[in-house]
DNA sequence: AATGAATGAGCTTTCATTCAT
DNA sequence: CATGAATGAAAGCTCATTCAT
């Protein structure tokens, strides 16, 4: 149940066709005749159902963003103790990237610089400060050392997305769920006090 | 002394205008009138000093790899303890990113993807191997913990680049070789038996 | 019933329009804004419908090279007699050139180089074929003195086509067509035994 | 002797591949940057001896048409009756093209079409008058058949011209001042009366 | 809803030519 | 004499987008 299921099939069909080939070529690598050729659609179709090629990557940008939080705020906001947001965190990450590795790496990498400036992004400053909430928690619970919250937060979020760059790039083969543990550890052994 | 010093005075505005654009605006996003324009140069000029927009992309990408590899074999290689191997690897990171920012995520980011095929580059396979072989080294010495060698490369790898972006967003202000010791540290007490 | 009719009618204004500028003032002299100007279309509609200029070139040089091969078939080779098959070349081609000069010349000069690789040309080796399977016919026949075919051969294709040149010159205004049984007897005055 | 010996080496060597290149590619599809590779000199030295690209083809093509006028002067001017015209064309001709065929080809097909407007050609009207004189001649002198002039010239100019393009595509392989006598007399059972 | 013909700005690159050395 | 760095107009072609059907 990753994927958002779009009203037509026509749409659907452009919906994903987009998706991975903005992940695959990049946003600008990706022209509006590849979209056509690998949706199987008509030009037409696509500027019925989106009204530029940048509202297509807003719209699938906007999914992934909305996916994002929700999981986020049921693996790492509702959680209390730091420990457990981390492992939260990871696992959540972990989980959904085996489930749909494109929309990660859509939030990721996908989307043209354009859409990153009036929204949210794991990459972003905005995307830090989610990071870096665990991280603050984690302090004033005594958990953490006390040290730079932007130097502590890289420790989550970078392994995490390296991770991820690795399992794309065919890499790491096995599920990376199998890795959460084991990563989380890691995470937890750098940052507690 | 970070930057190669090409032959000639237009030479040298062409690279370091495509350098600075192809890491601020993205390689396919920089076109020549781009460069002519930031660098003050003709078109003829740059066709004249490169063959090509990509070898123009190339040449930059190969000063960058020869700096890595340079600081690499200085500061990792030629150090024997996996410990020490990592300071150095982080200290050299966040010394060349602050002697030359664009350099580095030129490095990371930079290039068009047919650079990537025929050659070594952090973020991909072959970059992963030099800092594998840190790993390794750790655990034969007793040093790092039995673990998964790529997932623990990760915890190198992944906190570097993702300070070097956020220091590169204007989100760390302060120098990041400020940052390498406690950096150093964290990795370690991740890795560490 | 010279021209072939292409489907749409912007179709058709670029095809004539490319053909006329090809054979005016050659294939590699006739730029795609040039033919925006002559068709009075866009250079879009030029990609719409032809892949590329070549296949423009290409595309035309298969129509005339079509007509040019049913003429032959009907004049020449469904014919018995070596006189009758010199009198049909020489008639048909003439009456050919009254119709449709621009692509009797495109066949014999308006193409770019890499056309003439793949393809027959009244101007190529496999053109002469065409023509010295006349002459051996004559000979076998014993109408034609026995002679150097490819020698020949040059009498009757030679005049034909320098003829067709003086007409597009604007030297000769009379059509073609009513030289043709003199440019006939003259071929035979020089082949005949 | 064929060629004119320009003054210099270097001048030479620009002479001798800008017409060997005008020829094989054509003009426009030949650079002066080909020419610097041919030749093996710098862009200045081209522009030092030719005032522009244009003025090396013309400097070119009046060497070619020089030869052309002598040799018709004392082949075919100085020579009375039509057939030893007729006999003295063929044979100067086919002679020129064994010992320099660029050049031939370059007189036939070598330059651009600027130079067409203010020169002499044997491919132009210009070039036709001096053919048309032998027809004339030989009309005059009760030799020839009484004809269109035009047509009649067609049968001198066109085999012959023809026969050089065989040569030139390596169709014929005989050197072909060994079918000057036939085609001759070709020509002459064409036009005799 | 769906199609694809048509548009034209903008891209990378080539090339004849100039001129300081 | 000779060089080649520098110029910029113009080439072939791509592509996001519009709109009549």
């Amino acid at each position: 149940m990753a994927k958002k299921t779009p009203d037509t099939e026509i749409k659907a069909r452009i919906y994903n066709a987009a998706r991975r080939l903005f992940v695959e070529k990049g946003y600008y690598q990706t022209s509006i005749p590849d979209i056509v050729k690998e949706a199987g659609v008509s030009i037409g179709a696509i500027y019925h159902h989106f009204s530029s090629k940048e509202d297509l990557a807003r719209v699938i940008h906007q999914d992934a963003l909305a996916q994002f939080l929700d999981r986020y705020d049921r693996h790492v906001e509702s959680v209390v103790r730091a420990e457990d947001k981390v492992r939260g965190f990871v696992r959540f990450m972990f989980e959904w990237a085996d489930e749909d590795l494109i929309m990660v790496n859509y939030l990721l990498h996908g989307r043209p610089q354009e859409i990153l400036e009036y929204n949210f992004t794991i990459c972003s400053a905005e995307g830090l400060e989610a990071v870096k909430k665990i991280v603050v928690t984690g302090i004033e619970e005594g958990t953490f050392k006390k040290g730079d919250e932007v130097l502590m937060a890289a420790f989550i979020s970078g392994p995490i997305m390296r991770l991820i760059e690795l399992k794309t790039d065919g890499i790491i083969t096995a599920p990376l769920s199998s890795l959460a543990e084991e990563t989380a550890e890691y995470i937890l052994a750098a940052l507690k006090a």
